[in-house]
DNA sequence: GTCAGTGCAAACTTTTTGCAACTAC
DNA sequence: GTAGTTGCAAAAAGTTTGCACTGAC
């Protein structure tokens, strides 16, 4: 599916979703939809601000993104995710299952997929509970901050912080 | 290996520690790694202060929490969570492994264990990623709410929010 | 005695809220 | 026309920071 019928399905679940629910389709809610489609990966409220203005030169104010963007998390197209300070978000129709690798040290944020650690969490037996959606963190150093580190203990610098 | 057993080896673990870095051993520091070794589960910052008071009778600033807290996480007696609006924090050392189911409603958090999903996790090849630890979430309906919703539906009330 | 650590209050950041103006229906 | 939405600014909530004082070394 290429990104223009993409964002054509979202649009369409999310007009079923305002309809059903009883809300308005506003230019403001289609323009922050199809803004966030146009984002590969993770996005902050202030990422998306930018980009508003950038790329459609549509300017919304933070709590109307903040509203629209729970509008979308119910209408499950957008998946919020709580990695450092602010809270960041990512399109979630049409995107691969995957898993986030954070670096303790520089805060990095790397994707990666596994089919068979999706395959085993999504097949986990949960009792009195009806899933929804998970998400993985895997914690841990990148290469770049391991080699770092290494260096820095072959200097014999003992100092941390 | 019971509570008094955890607590002692902890105290020593996070000796070392300050030790090892140049850090002071202050009452406040030890104060606060018993606390948090007397608390089954999740805290948060505030929960931890309260505590403080109620159990030990001993007042700190929060400055002084998060600063000894971040000491905690490198000394890797402490784990971070951020589920929602505020930080979470639980012990670490000698718990068992577990995962969070929490409610996208009520936002209540359960831990479940399963070892099977852990053996998967853990075995789980990284490319250039050096595993320290791991957090999987796991979203959607508690029993609780999940029923609560069903009632809803009947009521034939469509409104929501 | 010195400097890391503490307490306090102010500052800062992110998110939520109240209200007047606007507009989708 | 009217009620849901928006923008703005103020408020709230959580965390960090600056600074004077204290106490571990």
């Amino acid at each position: 599916m290429d990104i223009q019928n993409i964002k054509d399905t979202v649009r369409q679940i999310f007009t079923e979703y305002l309809t059903a629910n009883g809300h308005r389709k506003t230019p403001e809610r289609y323009a922050i939809l199809e803004t966030i489609y146009s984002i590969e990966g993770h996005f902050d409220i202030d990422t998306l601000y930018s980009k508003m203005m950038e790329q459609k030169n549509f300017r919304v104010s933070r709590a109307t993104l903040y509203n629209t963007i729970i509008l979308l998390i119910n209408a499950r197209l957008v998946i919020k995710h709580q990695f450092g300070a602010s809270s960041q978000y990512e399109r979630s129709y049409n995107r691969e299952t995957h898993h986030h690798q954070i670096c303790t040290q520089c805060g990095k944020v790397t994707e990666f997929q596994n089919g068979e650690l999706q395959r085993a969490i999504e097949s986990t037996k949960l009792s009195r509970f009806q899933l929804s959606h998970y998400s993985l963190y895997i914690y841990g150093l990148c290469s770049k901050c391991s080699r770092a580190n290494k260096r820095k203990k072959t200097n014999n610098n003992k100092k941390e912080k």
